[in-house]
DNA sequence: CGATTTGCGTTGCTAAATGCTACCTAACCC
DNA sequence: GGGTTAGGTAGCATTTAGCAACGCAAATCG
């Protein structure tokens, strides 16, 4: 693999903080998690991930605002929004991905379901991992 | 690629709660960083990401209690202890590699420098990406 | 030895985020 | 019009984060 030591003094000049300021709140992850799952309304998120009503609307917000999810009115019917991933907002599936593949791992009674199968083979995708170039 | 919806019921059903305990609290993923960069004390953590020291002897607590980083006092001066990532620990750097690669490519100014390089040729390593089986 | 510094942590208090419950409003349905 | 539905707001209790000050034992200095 490579080396791990960066140099120390760029700390703050890095992704990382960029990410968390959205991805870091709480919530976050599961409502993106609950997108690429195919929910799009609020009422759907609100009884599928048991969060509050005012978090919800807040954190949706933020996600609109931040460019990961876009917010649009259905023509058929002007009350019921549609929430749906942006460009940015699937970008974000590897990481969500490394996260909850770290989790089955060392969580407790966790099921390892393979949450992506490869649509030619059937087979389960590989561990989200380093790669050379 | 893969199918994206797997089946909703199972939401709870999912490592991502598990992975979000420890590393959806504010600091975790920074501490991590650190981690990863050769930092191990107290008062380095400290200086270098600018938390509050109780919040910093919360989350270090809790990361030592879940098995991420590993506390210990040194020999040669018992005053300093050691904190140091597990194996647990070091499997959250594809998470945090995905994360931080995000933010690069979305964040406003921020330098995509390369953080690991492979040890043969000195190429940056790829993407954290989606790979087939 | 006593005095001081260092490393790590705790305590007390204020501010901010979260969560619950109830309420609001526009759009749809009859 | 009256009732329902989807999305969102408002008020208040609880939890978490943040700042500044203090505690304390191991090391170091004179």
């Amino acid at each position: 693999m490579g080396k791990l030591h960066e140099p120390l003094n760029d700390m703050q000049n890095c992704g990382l903080p960029a990410a968390l300021e959205v991805m870091g709140e709480r919530w976050s992850f599961m409502i993106l998690r609950a997108g690429f799952n195919g929910l799009h309304h609020f009422e759907e998120f609100l009884t599928t991930l048991g969060i509050a009503r005012n978090i919800l609307s807040n954190r949706l917000a933020r996600l609109v605002e931040h460019g990961i999810m876009k917010r649009e009115a259905l023509a058929e019917d002007r009350r019921k929004i549609e929430y749906r991933l942006t460009a940015k907002g699937l970008d974000l599936l590897p990481a969500m991905l490394a996260l909850r593949q770290w989790g089955e791992k060392y969580g407790e009674g966790i099921p390892s379901n393979p949450v992506l199968c490869d649509a030619r083979d059937g087979q389960p995708i590989a561990l989200i991992g380093i790669h050379a170039h």
